[in-house]
DNA sequence: CACGTAATTGTTAGCGCTCACAAGATGCCT
DNA sequence: AGGCATCTTGTGAGCGCTAACAATTACGTG
């Protein structure tokens, strides 16, 4: 006898000393059900053709035992981990803290757990490295909350490896997004200030490099022209409050500035403070809209009207997707885009007569 | 010769074929080293009595075949995935965001990866599946994110199945915890508006059950207390600027007012939003202070005085209790406490002299 | 230069599970 | 009653890795 196998022998035997608190196996479950281990297998995954009194016997020893399957076992021989990855910007920041929520609820209802990965910055290399990461611990697909450019780009170049989705935004034809569409919010905010009789509007944009900036400034743009307004130069600022502040100071020394559609409402807030602390009374001299629509948009002074974005949506059908991808849906390329929806509230009034 | 073995030789065989592309194995490195597999083991795991040229010969066969190890392989056999759980209440809130950043932060860098559960309650059994869905997977430890008392002793009661610490606040002697002082918080608040000469504070707390509400509003009674001040009537929310603002008007509707104590910046908001409504200024008539010190507290209308807690910190104190217990440090009963900081701003001023 | 010691490498046996296949039991039809 | 299809259960192998042990080689030292 080997001393392998005598260890292990001793260790099964041992059962009834009590010390050796060895977690139950397949094995255990069957010997105190009377039948095979394949027997159980099957119960534990809803086989066919198991005699119903078989099954419940299994059952009953399953509890008793209070038996749990190793996941690391059913891993190795299924080549299947029921892990997804996601791959975040800053999770902190309300959106990608929504999505992740709504992504990790559709990942559960689905059977999947999540792992995540932060990042501080978007850059080709870390990107690669997070998912390199994900990978090595055995996940089958990754969504990436990746909101810039760049980011997008680095996920193109590796999605060859592994199923990946992306969301929040982006135009990349190569690899399956869903995100909002930030052009037609954009539009919709930009025309609803015109509408209102304001000569042009003014846009504080976010930070170049990401696509919803570019996209946001877009639709801004085309509404403009197309109504024959003028195009003033553009602000921007990092999606901080504090960025829309320092923006808002110089806004406010331009005396013709009388709307301003900002990227995000972090800023839009920012951008309050400062004209507020200038004297420039919203939306009395200036009309302001934001974007998101955070939980707080209605509590600002004034009452922030905003584009709003349904992240968790978001989250959900980029789950959705990977999943059809995972289940061999042939790499749809799909870009999903829901449609933002425009909330209003006091921040935004008529042009002032001058 | 058997079914199986000849499949398997098949696909080795086969190799030159093309089409069966198997993921690169230990063997196959080991063959290309010409080492036994155990060699390219011991190179991974930087085991000693390797030669370098062997070790360095090991490398470029890694390298040649981008071969990863098997995770589940590995945990199959070490019992051990790497991996972490956190389960978190609503992590769409910038407390538990922060807080999970910070975690997964930690255990990038102690070479864990994390697996969150999001729960919508944090009710007992909740709590209680989101722990086992997780054990199931086969993570080695969980830190709750656990504001609310229920949760908290939820917690305490499956405690001893697998290493647990919690992080944001209670005091539940049977688990290692973390959190902020919220009672010495709350205090520094009370007495800071007491020293501006206000005759008592007022106090809009959290909602019943959150160990963080208690704690607070403990802080703030016995300040009162000790100083001979009237304990006005509590008003409390949801943590919500919307209950925030619920709260503000019935406040704002008592004339002896003149000195609010927020459980947390977001109800802040809202009391300032309803205050501003009703024509109280801030902190002409009335001082607000929040705590939490969220990223956009400083461009409220006014900006808000507050308490400061790290969230990250917190975040990454909790994980790195559960690194020790893991690492076998028996069982430290631990309650870490963090000092937050009083952050000065312009919500407050000395009473009004009446 | 024989010999003990340490360094280096290889061999074997599982970890706990699922898959493929085999075999026995059962039922139904002609 | 025989034969075939179907249900039900069991057997054996192997997923890719590490731990334990064994074997080999290299290195001083008396």
């Amino acid at each position: 006898m080997r001393v392998h196998q005598s260890t292990r022998e001793l260790r099964v035997g041992s059962e009834a000393v009590g010390t050796e608190q060895r977690q139950p196996v397949m094995a255990d479950v069957a010997k105190l059900a009377g039948v095979s281990h394949q027997t159980v297998s099957r119960v534990l995954n809803g086989a066919p053709h198991v005699r119903p009194d078989t099954r419940e016997r299994v059952l009953a020893a399953i509890r008793e035992l209070d038996y749990r399957p190793n996941s690391a076992a059913r891993a190795l021989v299924t080549r299947r981990s029921q892990t997804l990855g996601v791959v975040s910007f800053d999770s902190t920041l309300y959106g990608p803290a929504s999505m992740l929520d709504g992504i990790e609820r559709a990942a559960r209802s689905a059977g999947y757990f999540v792992s995540v990965a932060n990042l501080r910055s978007l850059d080709s290399r870390s990107v690669q490295e997070a998912v390199d990461r994900l990978r090595d611990q055995g996940i089958e697909g990754v969504v990436v909350i990746a909101p810039q450019t760049s980011a997008v780009s680095a996920v193109a170049r590796l999605s060859s490896a592994i199923p990946i989705v992306a969301v929040g935004s982006g135009t990349q034809p190569r690899v399956p997004m869903v995100s909002v569409d930030n052009s037609s919010g954009a539009q919709a905010a930009t025309r609803h200030l015109l509408d209102l009789g304001h000569r042009t509007v003014h846009h504080l944009a976010g930070p170049p490099g990401w696509q919803e900036s570019q996209d946001r400034r877009d639709g801004w743009r085309r509404v403009l022209e197309a109504a024959g307004a003028p195009v003033p130069p553009v602000e921007s600022g990092d999606w901080s409050a504090r960025s829309g502040y320092e923006a808002g100071l110089r806004l406010a020394e331009q005396a013709e500035v009388t709307a301003v559609f900002c990227a995000n409402d972090h800023m839009a807030l920012g951008l309050l403070r400062a004209l507020h602390e200038a004297g420039r009374s919203v939306p009395g001299d200036i009309s302001v809209v934001g974007f998101d629509d955070i939980p707080e948009a209605g509590y600002f002074t004034p009452p922030l009207t905003t584009v709003r974005q349904d992240f968790s949506e978001l989250g959900r059908r980029a789950l959705e997707l990977l999943v059809a991808e995972l289940a061999g849906a042939t790499h749809p390329r799909t870009h999903v885009q829901i449609p933002p929806e425009m909330v209003l509230r006091r921040s935004v009034g008529p042009a002032a007569r001058r």
